[in-house]
RNA sequence: GACCCCAUCGUCUAGCCUGGUUAGGACAAGAGCUUUUCAAGCUCUCGACACGGGUUCAAAUCCCGUUGGGGUCGCCA
């Protein structure tokens, strides 16, 4: 069952759909949803100048994307013919007249004007502060409050949802409706989005353009969702909405009158409910590009069911895909990338032993899962008897090279046995050299000794203890942090 | 500057139309629980009716003013 409703929304292709765009074709669409009735997309691409294709596509991109289908398309660069004719109409009505440059200008009558807002009632506008208006430029082109009342009421548009800063727009073109003898359509005024610091939204009060937020992983259905509260209740204390609900609730009368602050915390919030709920399986098919893009799989040769087992592993605790991507690094990657401070970390304390022990619980383990590989690490953890985290955070690191991730037994699970094993082996090598290391030191550090006790006596030997047990320490293979640098130190201070 | 719009926690908002609420929820912030880290989750805390006049027994709610914010003043859209 179909009703005459008809809206529309009309984007410039002089610049990317950004956020107030996308949110004013939201309430657009979602209002011909609601009262089953038509949503049309008009390009008003007359500047020839300014109007660009790479615009265009990024446009028709983003709404397809944000599940926004349209049901007829116009282009306004297509209908010039149309506007002409209804100027020379008015021409000839003595509505209007010819400039001397040859563009046509529709003569404003004085008179009040009043418009009806569905959101803000009644405004009142006084003609005096209106001047005449053109129609029809010099370059023969349609101005856009003349192309727009054309448009919309030979297209048949009901209702009229636009930004807020097209209210002193309005009195402009009712007079052309009637002038034209045109209905006049519902309006509705939808109140701007601004940016954090309550201006306008630009690149430095956050992103703008829908496809920047597509890029940084978010899903359409939370922007949506997120667009949709900013300037429209749900009721019911509802946050995370179903789209299908709404589009029965939505009224536009119920749509707010005060302009909304764009807010990253809550839209990330909202991303990481929609990623939690989400089925893997969607997912995956979200981040098979990026970790192709990112190197992580191959286009030819990649595995779902592992990707999705991965993705299992951190949906949880993302709030984008592209944390995703930053987060799974290691289990994709062949070597482990580490941060400098992390390395120095592992360094602390030469787990050789005890990661040697564990390497042998693991090879045991047949069944490489979650239970059997807690059940061997407690094991171990219980034999040597030290705490648990003494143990788990090293081979954390080791494994993924951060400090803070998932489950250590769940990550090892989807990890697996050889890399695990790798990966471990690895850590051993690192303290076997840093050990060596160490030992160089100690040799140098002999030499220092003997040299300055043999020159300085025996005062300055006592003084350097310190300093020889942490080298002591470095070759026992637990290398203090500062021992290295304190040699050196010692070296440039007392060398000479 | 002129004209227009708007005004509830830091932010998004419910409540306003049809006056009587301990002014509710969410994000953020803080605390705790949980714990192998970080998150998540759960519990709690903090936090608002811009101001001034009316009207009324009673005002976030109705009226007026002030202040503040925003928008528009193109042969751009």
């Amino acid at each position: 069952m179909e009703s005459n409703v008809k809206v529309r929304f009309a984007p410039s292709p002089t610049g990317f759909l950004h956020i107030g765009g996308a949110r004013t074709a939201l309430f657009n669409w979602l209002y011909a949803k609601h009262a089953r009735g038509k949503f049309i997309l008009r390009i008003e691409d007359t500047d020839l100048e300014r109007s660009k294709k790479e615009y265009l596509d990024e446009i028709l991109d983003s709404l397809a994307w944000l599940k926004m289908n349209w049901d007829e398309l116009y282009y306004q660069s297509q209908r010039f013919d149309i506007y002409r004719q209804y100027a020379e109409k008015l021409l000839k009505e003595g509505k209007a007249y010819t400039a001397e440059n040859g563009a046509l200008i529709f003569k404003v009558e004085p008179q009040k004007i009043k418009i009806n807002d569905i959101i803000r009632g009644e405004i009142e506008f006084d003609s005096e502060l209106i001047k005449d208006q053109v129609l029809i430029k010099e370059d023969k082109s349609p101005t856009y409050n003349f192309a727009c009342v054309v448009d919309d009421a030979l297209l048949g548009i009901t209702h009229v949802l636009r930004g807020d800063d097209h209210i002193s727009n309005t009195p402009k073109q009712t007079v052309l409706y009637a002038a034209l003898g045109f209905k006049v359509p519902f309006f509705a005024h939808l109140p701007l989005i601004l940016g954090k610091d309550g201006g306008r939204l630009s690149k430095r009060t956050g992103a703008t353009a829908i496809s920047d937020y597509r890029k940084m992983g978010y899903l359409p259905e939370a922007l949506t969702n997120y667009f949709l509260l900013l300037g429209w209740s749900p009721g019911g204390n509802q946050e995370v909405v179903n789209i299908e609900e709404i589009i029965k609730k939505f009224e536009i009368k119920n749509i707010n009158k005060t302009a909304a602050i764009f807010d990253m915390d809550k839209l990330n919030w909202l991303n990481s409910q929609y990623i939690k709920k989400a089925d893997s399986v969607y997912l995956v098919e979200l981040l098979i590009p990026r970790l192709i893009e990112a190197g992580y799989i191959k286009k030819e040769n990649f595995n779902r069911e592992e990707i999705s087992a991965v993705v299992k592993l951190f949906q949880g605790r993302i709030s984008t895909l592209e944390d995703f991507v930053s987060w799974s690094d290691f289990i994709f990657l062949g070597e482990v990338k580490f941060e400098e401070e992390t390395r120095k970390k592992l360094l602390e304390r030469n787990l050789s032993k005890e990661f040697g022990f564990l390497i042998e619980r693991f090879e045991k383990i047949t069944d490489f899962n979650h239970a059997a590989i807690e059940e061997e690490f407690r094991g171990l953890v219980n034999e040597l008897g030290i705490k648990v985290g003494e143990l788990v955070h090293p081979v954390r690191i080791a494994l993924s090279g951060k400090t803070i991730g998932p489950g250590l037994f769940e990550t090892i699970a989807i990890l697996g046995k050889e890399k695990t094993r790798e990966r471990l082996t690895m850590a051993k090598e690192l303290w076997k050299n840093a050990g060596q290391a160490g030992f160089k030191c100690l040799l140098w550090l002999s030499l220092l000794i003997c040299s300055a006790g043999f020159f300085s006596g025996c005062a300055t030997i006592k003084g350097m203890g310190e300093d020889a047990m942490a080298i002591v320490n470095c070759v026992r293979g637990q290398p203090d942090d500062s021992a290295l640098s304190r040699a050196d130190r010692w070296m440039r201070e007392n060398w000479w």
